[in-house]
DNA sequence: CTAGATGCAAACAGTTTGCGTCACT
DNA sequence: AGTGACGCAAACTGTTTGCATCTAG
C-alpha cells in the first residue's frame, strides 16, 4: 500500500498494466518467508481480496515469470524426470525449452564449502545446475519470448 | 534378458520380488538418453509388455527411489516454489521433508567452470543446491524410512 | 475506447490409491 | 502358503483454458 506508487512503476518498466490484484500477489509474495507455492500464496492473498480467483493467480504468477519480476526456485519440469546417469555430473539446464543436459563432473571445479551448514543438516551431495539459454533455443529466438513443447522437454523416445 | 541374473541380485540386495515389469521397468530407464520421464519410460516399456499398468511404472519408479536403485534429477517438490529471494544464494534442500532453506551465497566458494560448455550455451546463472537430510527429518526418524508431510512442504503461511 | 485483466467453471496433466487377482519366494 | 506385485479404474492435486465481464491506460 506504501509503495504503490513504485509497483506501479515497476509494472510500466515491464509493460503490465498496474492491477490492484497483481499489487497485491507481488507483495505477497515477496512478504511470504522461504519459498511459497502458488496455493500458499493465493491463501494469503485472499486475506485481502477473498473474491479473488485462484486463476487470476496462476496467470499473474505466470506474468511476472515471463517478464523476469520473479523466479523460480528450481525449474518445474512438467512431469518428475529419473537420473539413469551414476556417473559424478551435474546439469545444463535450459530455461525455455527446460532439457536437460549432462555435464561432466571433471568440467567443474569441486565446490567447497566455506564453512558450516547451519543446524545438523546432514550432506548427501552437492548438485550443480547451470541455467540458461541453451544453442537450439538461442537460435530460434535469440531475443526471448518464449519458447517450450519441442525437443527433450517430456520425450525420451529417441 | 542378459542380465536378468544380476537384476534379480540387484533386487534380492534391495529386498525386492524381481518380477518381469519390474525388470523390463528398470532396464527401460537405464537404456533411455537423457532424463526421462514416467510418460516416457510408460511408452517404451509397453513396447516390451502391451499391457502394463500405468500405475505399474509409477509404483515401480517410487520403489527404486525409495530403494536407492535410482535418482531423481532435481527433487520434484509437487507444487512450483517461487524465489523472493534476489539476493545471491543457495539453497539446502531436503531430501526427505523437501524443505528449502536459502544458503547465502558467502558460504560458498565461487563455483569455477574448468572449460567451456559445450555447444553455444548461455549461461545465465548457477544454481547450487545442497541435498540431504535437514535436522528436523534426522532427528524424527534417523534411519532413513520416509518423511513427508510435515514442515515447509507447501507451506507459506507463518 | 480498447487491449488486456479478472472470475468462474470446466478441462487437463501428472500422480496416487483401493481393491481384487496373480506371482515370486 | 503368504507377502507383496500387478492391473484397472477412480480419485486427487496442481495447473491451464475459454469465455463473458470489467477496468486501467
Amino acid at each position: 500500500m506504501v509503495a504503490s506508487s513504485q509497483f506501479r512503476e515497476l509494472c510500466h518498466r515491464h509493460s503490465l498494466a498496474a492491477t490492484h490484484q497483481r499489487q497485491v500477489i507481488y507483495e505477497t509474495v515477496m512478504s511470504l518467508p522461504g519459498h511459497p507455492s502458488p496455493e500458499a500464496i493465493y491463501g494469503k492473498v485472499r486475506k485481502k481480496i477473498p473474491c479473488i480467483s485462484l486463476a487470476t493467480v496462476y496467470k499473474n504468477i505466470q506474468t511476472f515469470l515471463d517478464s523476469g519480476m520473479l523466479r523460480e526456485v528450481s525449474l518445474h519440469h512438467g512431469a518428475m524426470r529419473l537420473e539413469p546417469n551414476h556417473e559424478p555430473h551435474h546439469h545444463l539446464v535450459c530455461v525455455r525449452c527446460k532439457s536437460i543436459e549432462d555435464l561432466d563432473a571433471g568440467n567443474l571445479h569441486p565446490v567447497r564449502l566455506r564453512q558450516k551448514l547451519p543446524r545438523g543438516f546432514q550432506v548427501e551431495r552437492i548438485a550443480i545446475d547451470i541455467l540458461g539459454v541453451c544453442r537450439d533455443c538461442a537460435s530460434k529466438n535469440p531475443s526471448g519470448e518464449k519458447t517450450l513443447s519441442s525437443k527433450n522437454h517430456l520425450s525420451g523416445e529417441q
